[in-house]
DNA sequence: CGATTTTTTGAATCATATCAACGTACGTGG
DNA sequence: CCACGTACGTTGATATGATTCAAAAAATCG
């Protein structure tokens, strides 16, 4: 619990009273490898942060192939955040791609928790915020850069994840093949 | 102003107070056609509704290509959140392309706004979600789908600006080229 | 160790970019 | 209100980046 007060403490300021409502109100889950926590249709009702481990947000198109949108680790949130604003049926699955450990807080006790520590909001605001721009600049490259030039970027970026995840999952990430990843990696020596 | 407060209103309740409150911190700004309203390099200060008018987001890489992020018409947001957040450069330009009126809101004001009207805070925080995960879909579908789904896509779900901005731009949108985008039109009869 | 999953190879093919040239529309100054 | 110049759209030939498919090689797991 303590690295989601550290990660919260870092966009807004808490009492020692509001880390420990905040304390309060989410809750633990522990996943095994593979382990779905969501399925493609069904209601996502909680926000998620990742405490330990490595997760996938993914979803699979009409032609069965499957793009991953997102990958998580430590500190980070995994949601589908459609189903959970909206409550309409998720776009996607979410999976752990190793054993992990997350906190979770129900779509409602959120509600309840932005009215009794309203900074909360805020926090959640900053970070999709965050979120959006870093999605923007990855619209972008994968529209205007080699498959090359985006791994490139990638393994830059996220080093620490290329690490823990099959190639074949970043090629998905990438939007490209796992054959072409795997000779763009040669051709890199 | 009409316009703003509807707009909100469609997401969170006003007082009459409220919506006073609001509209008076709120500024009109009328453009030219081909106006500039923000160009890459400069700091955003203001958060931006489009009353009226056809404006878009665009940057301009390395190589010297536009890429456009975003278009916005009558009752859209344009910023460049990244620098309105971070009061760091802004990553692009904007730019009217038709005779356009905005209502602006400087960065202190609305700091200012969230407190006097908190539900605004929330406004935003809604706002920005769907605009992820409006930005999540268009981010699969430039990888996973031909620059001829997208096209046919774009149009079902922008038909009304199709009509209203050049060509080569849908096609930077698409991130495809002018070329290209005549070609499938001309395929698509 | 055997079974499964993941990665690599190479050939054929497809989607899209590039370039250069030409055609068309449009707005702006005279 | 017309004529001209610039901006926009189209065409086709060629080049490149990426996919597909099938198969083999390598890594991982129980």
């Amino acid at each position: 619990m303590q690295l989601l007060i550290q990660h919260i403490q870092e966009q807004v300021s808490l009492s020692d009273e509001e880390s420990h409502l905040i304390s309060q109100t989410f809750t633990s889950k522990v996943l095994d490898k593979k382990e779905m926590l969501l399925f493609k249709g069904d209601v996502s009702n909680h926000m998620r942060f990742i405490e330990k481990g490595c997760l996938r947000a993914y979803n699979i198109d009409d032609a069965g192939n499957e793009h991953i949108l997102q990958f998580g680790i430590e500190g980070w949130w995994v949601n589908d955040l459609f189903s959970c604003i909206t409550q309409q049926p998720a776009q996607g699955f979410i999976q752990a791609l190793e054993p992990s450990r997350i906190l979770q807080i129900h779509r409602e006790s959120l509600d309840e928790l932005f009215k009794t520590v309203p900074v909360m909001e805020r926090f959640f605001r900053l970070k999709i915020q965050s979120a959006y721009v870093a999605l923007q600049e990855r619209t972008i490259h994968s529209m205007s850069k080699t498959a090359e030039q985006r791994y490139l970027d990638f393994r830059n970026k996220y080093r620490n994840i290329e690490q823990r995840v099959p190639q074949y999952m970043v090629a998905s990430y990438l939007g490209i093949t796992p054959e072409h990843l795997s000779s763009l990696r040669k051709k890199l020596l």
